[in-house]
DNA sequence: CATTGTTATGTTATAACATTACATATAGTA
DNA sequence: TACTATATGTAATGTTATAACATAACAATG
């Protein structure tokens, strides 16, 4: 069985890695989906994306920016909004709502509902498969037409609440 | 066995009901909520309240700041905003991230994580409880404290799907 | 009954997040 | 060449949320 891209996710996200790794593979995965599926992946939008993967923290639109700017590439807002546009429109990266923050996919090119654990006190955020982990929110009794979700678990990771964050 | 307040709210969110009945049912829910914990129900905090539950449908702070002014209310922004957080901290009143709206809480009073189905044509709205749905959230194997969720399911009601929205 | 403390409300200004509208550039192609 | 589509650049504006400060209303206490 083919490995995915991070299945261990949950607990590199919260824990000290060598994220070069993760790194590395978010890379390899978003020139492969682009390459499959025809679509430009510019230098703007390269930046972008690895701005992004180089945590696991998510990024406001507006971080993103200043990073850009310190980095040679404009920086008005419809410049990070309009590539996040599209890549959330490709399932590379992921809005989560709650933070309005960005984040890249760690399963693109694989259908998924995501779902975000999200830790309050390092900022960290692991993404997992919400129809795994959450199957009633993608395969309903409900008299209603799922067609997307969002699910957003806060709390304490392992690594902080060993640490004895309140 | 007692019938908690709401029971078959998914149903009547998303249906042409007798709306006087929810209203009803809401109104005696905060009330008893704020006698039995002390807290101090103002007429603010009450037509704030009123306001939200005309309807199934979230409303954004600034759709209240307006019936507010309209309804001989002040109107500035942090008038709303304080009364939601108040009304969010004692689990009255649930904030939507999806939408950046407020809506009341179906369950007030009943420890639950909400989950939200939203129908996106619509746009009513009917809550849950995230651990009978989606028990995962709120009692995992991850090795996580969870703390809280949010969980907002997005698709057609019955009613729109029936009446053939796209 | 004056003082103090507390909770709630009021107002201005501004921060933070996001979009509209329009201009320019570049690459492919009829 | 000129037409088309896509991507990028920029100014202005819209929307959502909070900070900072001032006042009102009321209860508790000496």
């Amino acid at each position: 069985m083919k490995k995915s891209l991070n299945s261990n996710h949950l607990m590199t996200s919260f824990k000290i890695h060598d994220h070069s790794i993760c790194s590395d593979r978010y890379k390899a995965s978003i020139k492969k989906y682009c390459y499959q599926n025809n679509l430009e992946l510019t230098p703007l939008r390269q930046k972008v994306f690895e701005i992004l993967i180089r945590g696991h923290k998510p990024l406001g639109a507006y971080e993103i920016l200043d990073v850009l700017s310190e980095e040679g590439f404009s920086s008005s807002p419809p410049i990070a909004y309009r590539v996040l546009d599209f890549l959330i429109e490709k399932g590379l990266v992921h809005k989560i709502q709650g933070l309005n923050s960005f984040i890249a996919c760690a399963y693109a090119g694989c259908a998924h509902i995501p779902a975000f654990v999200i830790c309050r006190n390092c900022d960290n955020v692991a993404e997992v498969k919400g129809e795994e982990s959450f199957p009633k929110a993608s395969n309903s009794s409900l008299d209603f037409k799922i067609e997307n979700a969002m699910i957003e678990i806060l709390g304490i990771c392992s690594t902080c609440n060993d640490a004895g964050a309140a």
